[in-house]
DNA sequence: GCCAACGTTGGC
DNA sequence: GCCAACGTTGGC
């Protein structure tokens, strides 16, 4: 199967581009994931390769940058963790509900690209994430749209 | 801060 | 299985 694409959401507050640059491998565990679709995607399309939009929501929604799936989706740890925001009982290690994918940081966009802007680009007009009440924070979207928002995300510091 | 949209829960 | 209530998300 060819590489796939993604739209990862974060809110800058709790986890933004400039973290995952930080990380000492700029490698972090995608985990805290809590939405049943978003979970198969991660569980049962997400690989090993694919490429991700990085978007940050709520705080100046933008595509800040682009990030790659370095491991696909394994049981997400914080699930099991009582002292994590993100524990859940009904997910065990014999019995995983929950699952999070490996993703490393590739480049941040020398201008992002605001939510706004994406929403009157026609070749973009179909993104789950313009949709109205697009709640997903795990979201597949085509080639051609990551790379539409990439040369958009590039294109201001060329001209 | 407001509120629409959506997912989840729980009573029946 | 239906559906009202509730909590959360996220744009504005």
């Amino acid at each position: 199967m060819g590489t796939k694409y993604w739209l990862l959401k974060s809110e800058p507050g709790c986890y933004s581009i400039d973290d995952l640059a930080a990380e000492p491998d700029q490698t972090t565990s995608w985990s805290g994931v809590r939405n049943f679709q978003a979970r198969n995607y991660i569980r049962d399309e997400m690989a090993e390769g694919d490429m991700a939009l990085f978007y940050h929501s709520v705080t100046d929604p933008s595509a800040v940058g682009v990030a790659r799936i370095v491991r696909a989706g394994q049981p997400d740890a914080t699930a099991f963790d009582p002292q994590d925001s993100h524990f859940d009982p009904r997910s065990t290690p014999e019995r995983p509900l929950w699952f999070a994918p490996d993703v490393r940081f590739v480049c941040k966009f020398a201008t992002p690209v605001p939510l706004k802007v994406m929403r009157v680009v026609p070749a973009l007009s179909g993104m789950e994430l313009l949709r109205k009440g697009s709640r997903l924070s795990v979201m597949p979207i085509t080639k051609a749209e990551f790379d539409t928002v990439c040369r958009m995300g590039e294109a201001s510091e060329a001209g």
